[in-house]
DNA sequence: CACGGCATGTAATAAGTTACATGATTTA
DNA sequence: TAAATCATGTAACTTATTACATGCCGTG
């Protein structure tokens, strides 16, 4: 399950071009793979030459051909047979948590600017995967236990987060008093 | 905050080997950041070859060299200045949810056993997030912070998934009643 | 006697990120 | 008029993964 499997599960729903397709991704993958148009268009490239997609090219008036995708019987195949192989591994990369876990080298100050710009980022994904199924009507189940396993973690950490800060804040409140 | 970062964290609080290293990977980064020794031994290497670690070669009896690495006072700089300037990043990469978000073109024995084998997962991350600070009286605060940041959503998250799994599994029944 | 733990490393490969490169249209 | 959206792509670079390669020791 990489960016190109990935296309071809976007593909498997409808037609759609490489800026679509990202867009898709920021949508309703966003909570669980990131991919920008650098690691998209290439993919794109790479079915073709293997068969799995068909393109149609939009000539647009003084802006660059568009490029429909459309997913070929084989790559239906080939999306299905990746998804009955596919090992189900999660992996989270954290400098945030890193970052937190050498927390007595940083300054109070510097430890709540992480703690803060973790908490928009946690917010973003929260108002994202809240916003999206309203885009689409008929929700696949697998979709909303996808949506939904990260909208419960986003949460529940959105709260931890609240409280470990403000006890931050007034452990330095203290040593502040203790020292005047 | 790459492997080489965390290696000198590690050297920060005392010496050790590539294969210390590796197992206070295992027990205290384990829920931010999985490292092999394909990835330690190399970045211990290049930390040597920048000066920000020494090594001590100790012969051991019919075993390898045990080499003792021990950070230096412009490694301890380094990895401050690298703390500084480290934007908190969190990245989850999911072929478990890539797989539920297609879960409509699986069937739902291999939708549970996707479940299944993240439970297990799961769980094993659990079981060592709560058996680490016993290894060390003297947890900092952000070392808990970072530890309790993934236990809150792990538990989270294994009862969503507990809740989840029985709702596949009663659908599956009242759908074989049905046509039975 | 087999398996897990101790102990080190290399080389090839895969994968994705970042920066570069271009440019019109619409909206605030 | 500045910014966001539409629209595509390449090339260099960084990074980590996987498999390979070796071999003793202690425990059950």
């Amino acid at each position: 399950m990489d960016v190109k499997h990935l296309c071809l599960g976007v593909l498997c729903s409808g037609e759609a071009s490489g800026y679509d397709i990202k867009k898709y991704f920021e949508s309703s993958f966003r909570h669980f793979f990131v991919a920008g148009y650098g690691s998209i268009y290439p993919a794109l490239s790479s079915l073709l030459e293997q068969g799995f997609v068909e393109v149609e090219k939009l000539q647009q008036e003084r802006l660059p051909d568009k490029k429909i995708y459309r997913i070929t019987p084989s790559g239906r195949d080939a999306f299905q047979a990746a998804l009955e192989s596919t090992v189900p591994r999660h992996k989270v990369r954290s400098q945030f948590l890193a970052l937190m876990h050498f927390a007595h080298l940083l300054s109070p100050e510097q430890v709540c600017a992480a703690l803060d710009t973790h908490t928009v980022e946690l917010q973003a994904l929260l108002d994202t995967l809240m916003l999206s199924p309203a885009n689409d009507e008929s929700e696949n189940y697998g979709e909303a236990f996808s949506r939904n396993y990260a909208l419960v973690s986003t949460r529940a950490l959105l709260d931890f987060i609240r409280v470990e800060r403000a006890s931050i804040v007034n452990m330095k409140a203290e040593s502040e008093k203790t020292l005047a």
